[in-house]
DNA sequence: ATAATTCATAGCCATATGGTTATGGAATTC
DNA sequence: GAATTCCATAACCATATGGCTATGAATTAT
């Protein structure tokens, strides 16, 4: 799925998202007070990023009473190191290619 | 510097930029006009979008008479994977202080 | 019961974003 | 040198985005 990274991408290119996000890699599951607390934006901003969060996968929610813990879900980035690798990927190829090329040219 | 990792995101965002960026990296050197034939955009937006990719350090040009030579600087994308890195280092890292908590208690 | 807390949603607004057409400058080609 | 090609910039427009305040639903505390 090429949405996939679309919806990735997209979602951490905000940095207070992004800030987000890190700080429950970092410090683990989280209340949405606890996280608004380090934002620096309103805490209905915060709710909306996590919704957005939520969306591509990145965060997990879990609710207790009347409060709601966030926590990062690694394993969403797996796209993205993908997709890195897969531009690294095309480099080499074309590297060999060129040493293939160069091989035939020796030759 | 925490502003790097906003403008690549932000770069690689769009799927139209992103897609001339692989474009870039799976064939390599290309001019505007054989990047617009693919990009599905006006030629005018690709040559935005290629001075975005070019300020992100994600590309490099050539000037060669009265054609531009774009190409994919791979290392660039250098601080998207320490990102990715460091997040997943978080996770061990807490991860490890669980089992370091888990071997306390079990003392 | 009433009050207070926690979070999500709704509604609004300013700005950013990506696209287009129009234009112009520089380099080839005729 | 006139015409053409290649690309970048300018000007403009519609929409998306991220922020805010206000409000409401659900839970807990008084």
């Amino acid at each position: 799925m090429p949405g996939t990274h679309d919806l990735l991408f997209r979602t951490l290119s905000d940095p207070t998202r992004r800030g987000i996000f890190e700080c429950l890699c970092s410090q683990g599951e989280q209340t949405v007070a606890a996280l608004t607390a380090q934002a620096g934006v309103s805490q209905p901003a915060v709710s909306k990023h996590l919704a957005m969060l939520k969306q591509a996968g990145l965060v997990r929610d879990r609710h207790q009473g009347r409060q709601t813990h966030y926590s990062a879900q690694l394993a969403a980035l797996a796209p993205l190191a993908d997709w890195t690798n897969r531009m690294a990927g095309y480099w080499e190829s074309r590297f060999d290619d060129l040493e293939d090329l160069l091989k035939r040219m020796d030759q």
